[in-house]
DNA sequence: TTGAAAGCGCTAACAC
DNA sequence: GTGTTAGCGCTTTCAA
């Protein structure tokens, strides 16, 4: 590999006016640019940008540490990340936790496992002198890991910072779930069981918020009864169709895709026509949502844009640009979903 | 953040025994050592790569330039390929060409355009002193980009290289085609339509050939009018399903379980019954196949395996651990797939 | 066992 | 416009 020093001496310059050359800074006379340029051409020169970060401190790229790039939201978040990036020019690295592959549902209650896979990782992006960090998470939740003093600045993209200087961009769980109870209401349902995740996940609680709204201002009331706590396997959907169904329901709104899957299977089983004699509602619009029969009413996640508000936030941070609003409070940015309409919602027959 | 030399400085000693200390290059007194250790721990002090990578030349990180993350395959092949990365010790840096993004699926025939966004990528991941390079193609084909003279090792995964030192990983389609094929035929099929890609496409090619071999094996002749040419999309199998029903068929296999769904679209629409009247199998194991009704039988992709045996090659090669066998042949490995079987395979009731 | 010195490839500050 | 000098943080001779 040719060196830029080398570039100098076959040009006969000192290797700072190769490097004003390479890096555009004006202050060269045509005649000398070009037989510089044409010898870079020959050679193939590339700079080496670990010396040049090295030297200027900025490396111009930044980290994505992502929990499980398997999760099914990550791809689409990372590729709008690195689709932003690129537009303005910086290099982007992605780190993989790996934490659903290791430890299935449970990693994050164990802060000791943990800790012992994050710590490594982050000291190795540290190492690597990125210029910032976009902590992916797989799922929503609080996540305390950048203290105060942490060296770059981060961002907290799918989950909740907790901290002052790092804002967090997550999906808008409450409004998006009331929008679905209230079209699910409009279409004459009544009585609308939820299946959930755990009664503690930030996901569900939001949605289930929401979906209280939309029944308050219907003048309905809410009945725990009629909402069920699974894990958002298509097992756990299964069980709790089976379970809510006893009370009566004219709907079901799962939380997931995978869950209503599962309800399908419960319903398909008892000779339940979906869409006609019940109603069902999903969460995500996973590719799977397209493919069931009939087709399943969903919400679709707003991964791009997530993707490319963390990417902002982050690479106006890194410049300075950033408009004054952020100054010290907790800034959470909450990214409205957009429901999409299928088949398995019908208007309820009186 | 501190540096090597602070660390000296505070301990009295020189840069080169912390250094040698972080390196557990063995040569230091138990003494200053510790003494040493206990600083680096109460600084916390990281070791700079971009600095270690200048000097070192090896930076222990390896680049996969993917094509796409967002294609199916990408994601659980990133993930092994880091998987035995980390075991090994190497770091991993992901960079996203964005192809089908970009293009669809037309980019792969331009070469300029192909090219204008592949070269400032390998540019800036040479530039970034990576040891190797995984390319991570979204579909088989035969990619040549790695010239005889690239100066870092590199390995195409899910692509045919066709160059003497970089060794290709691919998956099995012919003997995988030819399970499928078999299977049917010992369910009783005799005339098994196929939808496949464009002709044109490798996939498409070698699991035709599988195909026919089966029906060699087992007396019976191939018959174009039974196969139908498609691009992979839900909405080409849905065309393809109604066009070779035609021929008066009992069975489909459909090399990708998109164009199976548009099949199950055909069918359900002509109220045709699945796995009873006519059986039809997929390939991809995709997660939309377990939700089918009836569950698809289908094929899954040894993705893992996959990632896998790209990066131990290419780690092998980095550290001259390889067998011999490689010397300067083309390697083309090529990993068997599993089918599943589900419910839309069923004995051909006579 | 430890250290001094040189240098990896590049850029920044300052002269000329 | 162009060159000189110094140095980013680390490793590697080689000598003590």
């Amino acid at each position: 590999m040719v060196t830029l020093k080398e570039i100098a001496e076959i040009c006969n310059v000192s290797a700072t006016t190769v490097s004003n050359v390479v890096n555009g800074k004006a202050k060269t006379s045509e005649e000398t640019k070009q037989r510089i340029l044409d010898v870079i051409k020959e050679t193939g020169y590339k700079p080496n940008y670990v010396a040049k970060g090295l030297r200027a401190r900025r490396t111009r790229t930044i980290a994505i540490v992502a929990e499980d790039i398997a999760q099914f939201t990550s791809p689409a978040i990372i590729e709008s990340i690195m689709e932003y990036c690129e537009e303005r020019r910086y290099r982007v690295t992605v780190h993989n936790l790996r934490l659903y592959d290791r430890w299935a549902d449970t990693w994050y209650k164990q802060d000791d496992a943990y800790h012992s896979v994050l710590d490594p990782v982050i000291k190795d992006v540290l190492a690597s002198q990125v210029d910032g960090i976009i902590y992916l998470a797989g799922h929503t939740r609080v996540i305390r890991i950048f203290e105060d003093n942490f060296p770059v600045p981060a961002v907290m993209c799918y989950a909740l910072s907790e901290s002052a200087n790092v804002p967090s961009v997550v999906i808008e769980d409450e409004l998006s779930a009331f929008e679905v109870t209230t079209h699910l209401i409009n279409s004459g349902h009544k009585r609308i069981g939820v299946i959930g995740g755990r009664s503690e996940n930030i996901h569900t609680a939001q949605r289930l918020l929401g979906y209280q709204k939309a029944l308050y201002e219907n003048g309905l009331l809410y009945d725990p009864k009629l909402v069920y706590y699974g894990d958002w396997s298509r097992e756990s959907g299964y069980d709790g169709a089976k379970e809510i169904l006893k009370e009566g329901i004219s709907a079901i709104f799962a939380l997931c895709d995978k869950m209503a899957g599962g309800a399908y299977d419960y319903l398909d089983e008892c000779g339940i026509k979906i869409g006609e004699e019940i109603s069902v509602a999903g969460f995500d619009d996973e590719s799977i949502a397209a493919y069931f029969r009939p087709q399943l009413t969903t919400t679709s996640l707003p991964l791009a844009k997530i993707g490319r508000k963390s990417a902002k936030l982050l690479l106006d941070r890194l410049e300075d640009t950033m408009e004054e609003e952020e100054s010290d409070q907790i800034r959470v940015y909450r990214i409205p979903c957009s429901m999409v309409i299928r088949k398995s919602v019908s208007k309820l027959k009186k």
